[in-house]
This record gives C-alpha cells, sequence and structure tokens, in this order.
DNA sequence: CCTAAAAATGTAAACGATTACATTATTGGT
DNA sequence: ACCAATAATGTAATCGTTTACATTTTTAGG
C-alpha cells in the first residue's frame, strides 16, 4: 500500500511563494530560473533549496503572457492516419522540441473551412507560428490577410506565394516515376491522383502528362482519376473503376502509397495479379511499402527531413520576423521494388 | 498582383483599444466577448462594431492565465505513426475540439524518460490534463506523485491504479482470438507479444495461456516472443525468427496488426504462404487491415471511441475534481477474415 | 414626479511571471 | 580607511484578460 509522501510538495507554489522562502526578491528567483549571469551562487543555491523544497514548477502561462510567445508550434494536416502525414508530424516534433517549442495538431480532415478557423489560433496567440500541409490556405493565401502571419508551407506550396516552403519537385518526381513505367514497356498508363485542388496533384498531373509526351503517346482522359481521399479504400475503387473499362490500362500510377496499396488490393479483388497483370507505381514511400506484396516500386520523399526542416524554417522566420526565409526543395528518389 | 488590403485591421489590438473605441469599459466589453447576459442589445452592437473594426482577436494567453486553464489536452503516445494510435489521437481531437480543447501530442517513442518529461507539461501549467497512452507513467504511477494530476490512462491501464481509464478486456480478448486459432484445428501456436513492460502486454498473454489451457496444451516458451516495437520490420523479424526454429509453430497470434502485417511479409520472405502454410491473427483492425493480401482476421478495438472515451473522461475529471471518475471498458470482437 | 428595485455599466484588483531601473553590497586601488 | 567602479539584489510596472464589487442608469409602481 504506498503511502502518499508526507513530505508532497503541493502546488500552490508561485514564485513568491519561493523568493519569500529563499529570503529574496521575486528579480532573484526569476534569474535564478532562467540562467541569468550575476547571481551570486550562495544565493543561486540558496533559491534552488526554496524551489526544492516548494516543489514548485513555474507556470507557463504567466511565462508566456509576460514574454508573449507561446512556444507552440501549430500544425495543420490533412490527416494524421496517413502514414505519410504522420511521419512529417514526427519530424516535426522533434525539431520543435529541441527548440523548446510543443507542437498542436489540428487534423484539418481535408475540410476547406476547418483550416480558416486553425489560422485564427495564429491571431489569438495560442501558437506562435504554423506549418501547413493543406492545400486551401496555400490557396487563399493571398486573398486572405493571413500574409503576414508566421506560418510555412510544406509540401504543398505554390512558389508565387511569398511564403516560406519546403517540398519536392513534384513535376520530376512524378516525371521519374512514369519514365519508369514507360522504360519497362507500358504505353498504357492511368494516373489516380488526388483532388485537383491540391497543387501538388496539378504538378505531378503535369509529370505523367509531360513523361508521356515525350514518347509522343495521347493522354487518355478515362485514365486519370482524381479521388479525394489518400485511403485505402480510394485506391482501391479507383482501380475496380479503372479496370472495369473496356479499354484497360496496363499500368497506374498513384500518387500516394496509401493509393498504391489500395490499388493493389482492388487489383487483387478483380482477379488482376501485380505486377503480372498490370505495374504499379506509388509516392512516397511509407514504412509500408516494403511489406506488402508486392513490394511497392515509388517515389520516396524525404518524409523526416521535410517535417524538420518546415519546423526549422518556422523557427527560423520567428526569429527574424524580417527577413525573408527561403524555400526549400529536397531531392526525390525512384526505388524500384516488386510492383513495376 | 494582390495588393495588401487598404484598411487591413492591423494586429496591437488590445481590449483596452475596443473599450476606447466602443466608448465603454473593458468590462462591458469582456462581457459581450463571453456572451454574458444582462448587455444592452445596442451595447453589444457598439462592441461589437468596434471590434470587427479594429480586427481585435482576443489574446488567449492573458485570457489563460487570468482563468488559470490553458484549454489544452496532452496527449501522450508511443508512437505516431502506428495507425492505431493515430486514429486513437483523432478520437481524443474531435472530442476535444468539440469542448473548446486542443491538443498538444507528444510522441514518447515509448521512452520512458521521456514520459516523465511530458508530464511536467501539467505541473507548469502548459495543458490541463493528460490522456496517456504508454506503459511507464502507469507503471510508475503509485510511486511518483503524479497520481494527483489531472490524467487518464488509455489502453494501457492498471485497474489497481486510481487513475481514470478506458480500454478493452485484453485477456479476453487474446482468448477469443488463440480459441479462433484453436477451433481452426491449430495446435501449435505462436504469440508475438509486445514488451512486457506493457500491462496490456502480459493481459494478454495470460490470454493466450489461458486458451491453450482450456484444452490442456502445454506451452512452448520457444513460441513466445516479446519485440520492443510495435513495427513492421519486427513482426517481419520475430516471424522469420520463429520459423527458423526446428520446431516451428503452425499459426501466429500477434497483438497488433503492424506487427501481423509484418508477419506476413515476414513468412512470405521465407517461402511461407499465409493462411495456406501458417494462419495469422492480429490485433486493432487498423484500417489496413483488409487491403492486404489475405485480408487479415483480427481482434478488432474501437480506435476511435477509445480515443474519444479517454478525452470526455478527462473533461469530466476536470470538471468536478473531486469526483472518481469511472474505469471503462469497450467490447472488442473477433473479425474472421482471410489470414486465419 | 418620486423611489425602490432591477438592470447596465464601470473601477480596479487580481492571475504569475519578466525586466527596466533604482538601490545596496562588494571589491580593489590608493 | 575611503572612494569609485562593479556586482548583486530589490522595487515596481507591465503583459491582456476576467470578475467581484461599486456605481450609475433604467424601469415600474405608487
Amino acid at each position: 500500500m504506498p503511502e502518499r509522501s508526507a513530505s508532497t510538495p503541493q502546488n500552490g507554489a508561485s514564485i513568491t511563494t519561493v523568493a519569500l522562502q529563499a529570503g529574496v526578491s521575486v528579480a532573484t528567483v526569476s534569474r535564478v530560473l532562467n540562467g541569468h549571469a550575476g547571481v551570486k551562487p550562495a544565493t543561486r543555491d540558496k533559491v534552488m533549496a526554496a524551489v526544492n523544497a516548494s516543489g514548485y514548477r513555474i507556470n507557463e502561462m504567466a511565462r508566456n503572457l509576460r514574454t508573449s510567445e507561446s512556444r507552440l508550434l501549430l500544425a495543420m494536416v490533412p490527416d494524421v492516419g496517413n502514414p505519410f502525414y504522420a511521419e512529417l508530424v514526427r519530424g516535426i516534433g522533434s525539431v520543435a522540441r529541441q527548440h523548446g517549442y510543443d507542437v498542436l495538431l489540428c487534423d484539418t480532415g481535408a475540410d476547406p473551412g476547418r483550416e480558416r478557423t486553425y489560422f485564427d489560433l495564429l491571431r489569438r496567440k495560442r501558437a506562435d507560428g504554423a506549418i501547413c500541409l493543406d492545400p486551401d490556405t496555400v490557396q487563399h493565401a493571398l486573398a486572405e490577410e493571413s500574409l503576414d502571419l508566421p506560418w510555412v508551407a510544406c509540401c504543398e506550396f505554390d512558389p508565387a506565394v511569398p511564403v516560406p516552403y519546403v517540398g519536392i519537385d513534384n513535376h520530376a518526381a512524378a516525371r521519374d516515376a512514369v519514365r519508369h513505367l514507360l522504360a519497362t514497356g507500358h504505353r498504357r498508363i492511368a494516373l489516380i491522383n488526388s483532388d485537383e485542388g491540391y497543387l501538388y496533384a496539378r504538378q505531378r498531373q503535369l509529370g505523367y502528362v509531360d513523361a508521356l509526351r515525350e514518347l509522343d503517346i495521347a493522354i487518355n482522359p478515362s485514365w486519370v482519376l482524381n479521388v479525394n481521399s489518400l485511403d485505402y479504400a480510394a485506391g482501391a475503387d479507383a482501380a475496380r473503376a479503372l479496370m472495369a473499362q473496356a479499354d484497360a490500362p496496363s499500368a497506374i500510377f498513384a500518387v500516394s502509397d496509401t493509393l498504391a496499396i489500395g490499388v493493389i488490393a482492388g487489383l487483387r479483388s478483380v482477379g488482376k495479379r501485380v505486377p503480372h497483370d498490370i505495374a504499379v507505381v506509388g509516392f512516397d514511400d511509407i514504412s509500408l511499402a516494403t511489406q506488402i506484396d508486392p513490394p511497392l516500386t515509388t517515389i520516396a520523399q524525404p518524409m523526416r527531413a521535410l517535417g524538420e526542416t518546415a519546423a526549422r524554417l518556422l523557427l527560423q522566420r520567428l526569429a527574424q520576423p524580417g527577413h525573408t526565409v527561403p524555400g526549400v526543395l529536397l531531392p526525390h528518389q525512384l526505388l524500384i521494388r516488386g510492383s513495376a
């Protein structure tokens, strides 16, 4: 039977309590707590003793108000459930924490309306800055008054909008994916893309088109599908729709691994084997990609680094409000595995 | 060329600004903003007009200090990358948001040390309460002074510790899984469990043991593996280790779908087919479970509801600090699909 | 009209830290 | 021993709200 410690250092202790107990002023306590120079060692010890004795913990609300920074970073992601975004969030969190920030996670569910709401968290000083992985914000960035708010775009960005960003060259990446399919002899290549609201979707579509153009292959519009979700089911449905056509493709490029995995499942459900009957290429290289059957050929994004960089850009922007922070492109890589 | 709106309602506006502009006192502004009764409609309108004109947004830091609540909930999860936890987080977030709270996400990486640190966020008033999905906290709960901190346990809990919890009956759930394997004729059943540091792991192990005991089947210790990570690779490695034994099992029960999916990949890598050569049962029913080949037989946990309930319990505890909040068990369900 | 009660608004003290600036101790050079 | 310079500490304003309490205005009954 664990008994409550007799000397329970109970809460309710404020900096004043500590100051009293240590026989110094609150200013001195504050100085000790923040590691300021110019405090006599003896005094410092007295203060620390009082701190320990009272079980005092700083009240960050008070500190935040006074210093007018929340030390919170807002991460707006369309869907935490997606492994790709999950990994980004980890990258963001790791850098944030290293710099004494915590992360406020907001799942926008790709709901255009909700993003606006979340942006208000900045205006209300709930967070110091935001990292936005969502399309709508970027889209309406110009129209909105949100341009002078401290945020950065991650993965979904428009170089024309004067907002710091980090991402990859989506056009080139998609082109590389399709080129690989072409190189392996495919000519009937379908594209399963996410909603055209996403800039990256439009860029990847361009990459797809350009790769085909290079070989003078005509685009078949019925092989270009846009789905409004990146989950497995969406991929499976799209694959079935594709195969239901009289003139079905021989390869499918899906703009996300989750979609691609759904595609493989969908193909299986209609009796098609990958890569024997149909080749599949994904995008992202989530950890799952190597675990499925067949292992997924995909375009790897440096997910962790994307998140980390986004956080760093934001912190940089916060530290130097005036300076313009550059846009950053990280490299992608085609990983050839079993599915194509 | 989008020009900056001429009437940019710039920041720097405080409640005093608004009060001045509306010709009322700050108290009145505050009352209007918080929707208190007893403000003359005409006054309310004046205030709202001033608010709109000035582009004023409340400063939540100040409000938080004054009301001494941060309106932040801490979610401590071992790994956001795991779809199971990701779904829980969504459940938590949705209920939190409904009640005007935001969620501070902390990925503990199952690092025992880090959890302690995160608990300090409560003491420093950074968050009002915490939802803990991690083992170590629960373990040391009694030893620590954290017992009177406002937190609840989710999925990983000890009924003996006087802390509100929500979870499932892990013992029964594991037993159900193994019983299914037994019912389909298997007698050589392996268990791939997570680290024994997790209470749920010990409970599920008990379920496994009891199910075998019911049929007087002896436990083969070399068929019980504990892995220290729930990711795919851990499952694959464990499966290979199992099959490398001279006396290999005919069925594998893995305590998480991610493990189970890794198991299937691992088996494939050594030339074993599921379910033909080996049956596999997972745990959780993540959305991926239906997408892989073969679809995964698993124990479904109501993930979303678990997260939602956890948040509700916590809010309840915050609202009524005195009252004891009950522990809640949610139902699980065996879903028989292709893998076993 | 007057007045008491009710309704609306205002005043000012918190909340708990940080930090200019003012004050007091300490040091070392003569 | 004294003084100036320097180091250490203290005082009090401040951040932007909320809210108890005081004050003023309005209402309605006579």
